[in-house]
RNA sequence: GGCCCGUUGGUCAAGCGGUUAAGACACCACCCUUUCACGGUGGUAACAUGGGUUCGAGUCCCGUACGGGUCACCA
């Protein structure tokens, strides 16, 4: 069979160049020594997962630590899943994490198109040279016959797949594959698989350390019938031509890891090497799984958008995931950057981590609490302007007054920062009561409405706005014990029984009259904010109320 | 089901044959505090399981259980 003629018959290109072009075209990388090149190559489905920016993060982070260089590419191969817009998102969303690529897609580069379907020529060649070689073959099996066959091979408990005895196609005689042609069939182009199940070897993961390997005898599609590539093809062909020394992805992709090989091998490629991570999971209930993309809000990048997330803070967390030797470093050089931490492939994890929001939240709190005043401000009002309600815009139209509240509510100037903003939402949700258009109380006391009354009205009866502090207290004392109620803690300590309630009870009750919250900052400075009239007013509208 | 990967407190995890089995989050208690927080101190809590190997096993080997991944003209 003149295997050249078949080439040329199955594959019609003429763009296709000789195979000496492309290894000239993209040449190795002129880098240092050690520097590794790695990449993100997501599908441009439009939906950026948590798990996108983990494999992300790591990517970069090797890449740039060695002095190397961090590429984006775009698998585009499958056209049912390909989304206007997508790449976009993919730019955005990472670099609003602090994730930006040096070469890619919608950026420079001289080893591109980063567009799969852009590089066609490149594969065609390269299938053609395999179908020249005998390697690769036309199959012209419908999708009932690859059913049939795997219906069989299930049923005598069998390998399924295309292989051995069941590749129908893999000797179809010249005569009958041109018959084929002629008659407009569709066909893909499938590798000769020369691997044996039989045979196994173990491999150097970057992450998993050995693990062993079987042979792949699947004889795999590496062009689907409208001529583009499978993912493995794909894979093998970039992954060489973009000259990438490290694919770290994720731990999907292991089951895949002997087609990688062996088309490698075929193709006479010299193997980059491999990391494969685990994914992000969750608790559901009793059992473990993926964070899923249609159960789980917080699986999308964009839930952190909306929330209001500090993109350090997701990062922070990120990373703690990533490295467990992050955290340490982080608790002992707190002001340091995070691309200063020495990261490494060794110390990723083995085994899948549970997505614990509650951390990611405390991780939170301390990004937040490291803000100026000034920061927190730009801060809130980019998260207001895209995410917040009109009333929550309005919020920032007087600079002085929320700087005032945040620096409180921040506690600047104390001796220890408050941390009670975890995310944008929650800060401008909590500081809401400053706001008399979003002041809409639900006034929780714990004691009964004529205790509470009376220490309302006899506050109110007493309050100067040009108190200082500790003349205020003095009031709030002398309110309290008015009512019978202890102002000496110690002596409330001692013998509870004696006393309805202490200072702390008559503070709580002026607190929630005032902000409708039993948990706020100093509440002297609250009130100071306010201003006299609206304080005054508030305990007014607290004291009708009951 | 076959193949592959994994399993240390509720969670993230140190650990590389001899440790009182770190640390962080969460939880609890106490202290600090004129109120709320922050902070400080302390506490509860773990090597999935059964066999080996060894003077000695969380660490090495085998089995079992459980969990995850994967078996496409999807990536």
């Amino acid at each position: 069979m003149d295997l050249n003629k078949l080439a040329d018959a199955l594959i019609p290109d003429e763009n296709v160049k000789p195979l000496s072009y492309y290894e000239e075209r993209y040449p190795e990388r002129n880098l240092e020594k050690g520097a590794e090149v790695t990449r993100l190559a997501p599908s441009p489905t439009g939906f950026m997962h948590l798990g996108n920016l983990y494999v992300a993060l790591a990517n970069e982070r090797i890449a740039h630590q060695s002095g190397g260089v961090f590429f984006l590419r775009i698998e585009d191969t499958d056209e049912k899943r390909k989304v206007e817009g997508a790449v976009e998102v993919i730019h955005s969303s990472l670099k609003y994490f602090g994730v930006e690529f040096d070469e890619g897609a919608d950026l420079s580069g001289e080893y591109g198109p980063y567009y799969q379907r852009q590089r066609a020529e490149i594969y065609h060649a390269y299938a053609k040279e395999l179908i020249k070689k005998g390697l690769a073959y036309p199959c012209f099996c419908t999708e009932e016959d690859l059913e049939k066959t795997r219906e069989r091979q299930t049923e005598n408990k069998l390998l399924p797949g295309y292989y051995g005895e069941f590749a129908k196609c893999r000797n179809l005689s010249e005569e009958q594959i041109y018959e084929n042609l002629k008659a407009g069939k569709p066909y893909v182009i499938r590798l000769r698989s020369q691997g044996d199940v039989e045979k196994k070897s173990t491999f150097r993961d970057a992450i998993k350390g050995d693990i062993t390997v079987t042979e792949n005898n699947q004889d795999v599609v590496i062009l689907k019938s409208d001529g583009i590539p499978t993912y493995h093809f794909a894979h093998a062909i970039d992954d060489h031509f973009m000259r990438t020394t490290l694919v770290l992805r994720g731990e999907e992709w292991l089951s895949s890891l002997p087609i990688h090989i062996e088309l490698f091998k075929v193709l006479g490629f010299r193997l980059p090497k491999y990391g494969h991570n685990c994914s992000i999971q969750k608790i559901d209930g009793e059992t473990r799984r993926k964070l899923s993309k249609r159960k789980d809000p917080e699986a999308s990048l964009t839930f952190y958008r909306e929330e209001g997330y500090h993109k350090l803070a997701v990062k922070t967390y990120m990373m703690t995931l990533l490295n467990s030797n992050f955290e340490e470093w982080m608790l002992k050089f707190p002001d340091k950057p995070l691309d200063e931490f020495k990261y490494s492939i060794g110390k990723m994890g083995k085994s899948g981590a549970l997505f614990d929001i509650l951390k990611l939240n405390d991780i939170a709190k301390t990004v937040m609490s490291n803000l100026s005043a000034e920061e927190m401000y730009d801060f809130l009002k980019d998260w207001a302007n895209d995410y917040g309600t009109d009333e929550q815009k309005g919020y920032f139209a007087d600079k002085e007054y929320m700087l005032k509240v945040l620096t409180l509510c921040m506690g600047i100037g104390g001796k220890k920062r408050r941390k009670d903003f975890v995310c944008a939402k929650q800060a401008v949700e909590m500081i809401s009561y400053f706001f008399d258009g979003s002041f809409a109380p639900n006034y929780a006391y714990r004691f009964d409405n004529a205790t509470v009354k009376k220490i309302l009205s006899d506050f109110k009866a007493a309050y100067a706005y040009a108190d200082d502090c500790s003349a205020w207290f003095d009031k709030v004392k002398a309110v309290a014990a008015a009512s019978g109620f202890a102002t000496d803690m110690k002596a409330y300590k001692a013998n509870p029984e004696n006393y309805p309630g202490n200072v702390s009870d008559a503070a709580e009750m002026l607190r929630i009259a005032t902000t409708g919250l039993s948990n706020t900052p100093d509440l002297w400075t609250i009130m100071q904010i306010l201003g006299e009239e609206r304080t005054l007013a508030r305990l007014e509208k607290a004291v009708s109320a009951l």
